[in-house]
DNA sequence: CGGGTTTGACCGGCGC
DNA sequence: GCGCCGGTCAAACCCG
């Protein structure tokens, strides 16, 4: 668990700058300890929805009862866009008809409401709305699972590599406490350096708050401690 | 003309 | 009971 950890630490913070713009594909989960709370605007968001999340399980709303949806199949990315596009799509790969848009209390920014429109029964919904703190990362809450493949990972890459979205999503999800920072919708190329940086930074800042967050964690400590001198008490046996 | 978007109306839960 | 709020509906509209 803890060597699990170290070893994604190291990876995020190891990142060659050429192999994190251009070419990782991989998905990198983090285990979400107790997450403290910082100034960084973009993580309080993330810990906000999570345990909004997990309010949504325990009090379903109405709608949700009535039409029957998992709630531990709900979760939240997070998508860089420019300042400059005003559009609330989120390219994911799927085909989504909006169908409402609301203005909610907390956000000034409209929350819009999608369906998948790949298969008529598919039953996942996302709602897409701007984060109140940084109006350039959209927010999406997806809400239960597609019951079909990828319509068109082709056509997905191409309008992937000609619009400006997705340097980096991160999902929550709400069922196993997790952050995924999934790199493969960067949507970078060799004409995108900029976001080629900004993802090199956001990795950098990823990496400090995991750090802050492990270092402040009592039990991981206690874990690490435990671990260290047990891997001295092993040396010295060999030694003896 | 068909499919997607917009937008005002409506519904139901919740708090006071 | 009433108003607020988030979510959904559906008619009108837009576009290829």
């Amino acid at each position: 668990m803890i060597i699990a950890l170290q070893n994604q630490l190291m990876d995020l913070t190891s990142f060659p700058p050429a192999e994190s713009s251009f070419s990782m594909t991989g998905k990198r989960k983090i285990q979400n300890t107790e997450m403290n709370r910082n100034n960084d605007s973009l993580f309080d968001r993330i810990h906000e929805t999570r345990n909004q999340t997990e309010n949504d399980i325990t009090r379903p709303s109405c709608k949700r009862l009535r039409e029957d949806i998992e709630p531990n199949n709900a979760h939240t990315t997070y998508t860089r866009v420019d300042a400059s596009d005003s559009s609330p799509m989120v390219r994911d790969g799927y085909q989504w008809r909006k169908y409402g848009q609301k203005v909610t209390k907390d956000n000034p920014s409209p929350r819009a409401y999608f369906r998948c429109s790949y298969a008529p029964s598919c039953p996942v919904k996302k709602k897409v709305q701007r984060s109140a703190e940084d109006r350039t990362v959209l927010v999406a809450t997806y809400e239960g699972e597609h019951n079909h493949s990828r319509p068109s990972p082709v056509g997905f890459t191409d309008t992937m590599h000609e619009n400006t979205s997705h340097p980096y999503v991160m999902y929550l999800n709400s069922s196993n406490s997790t952050v995924t920072l999934d790199l493969t919708h960067q949507g970078l190329n060799s004409n995108n350096c900029d976001k080629g940086i900004e993802l090199i930074e956001l990795q950098r800042v990823l990496a400090e708050k995991i750090a802050s967050s492990l270092t402040k964690d009592e039990n991981f400590n206690a874990a690490l401690i435990s671990a260290i001198s047990g891997r001295m008490f092993q040396d010295t046996q060999v030694q003896n």
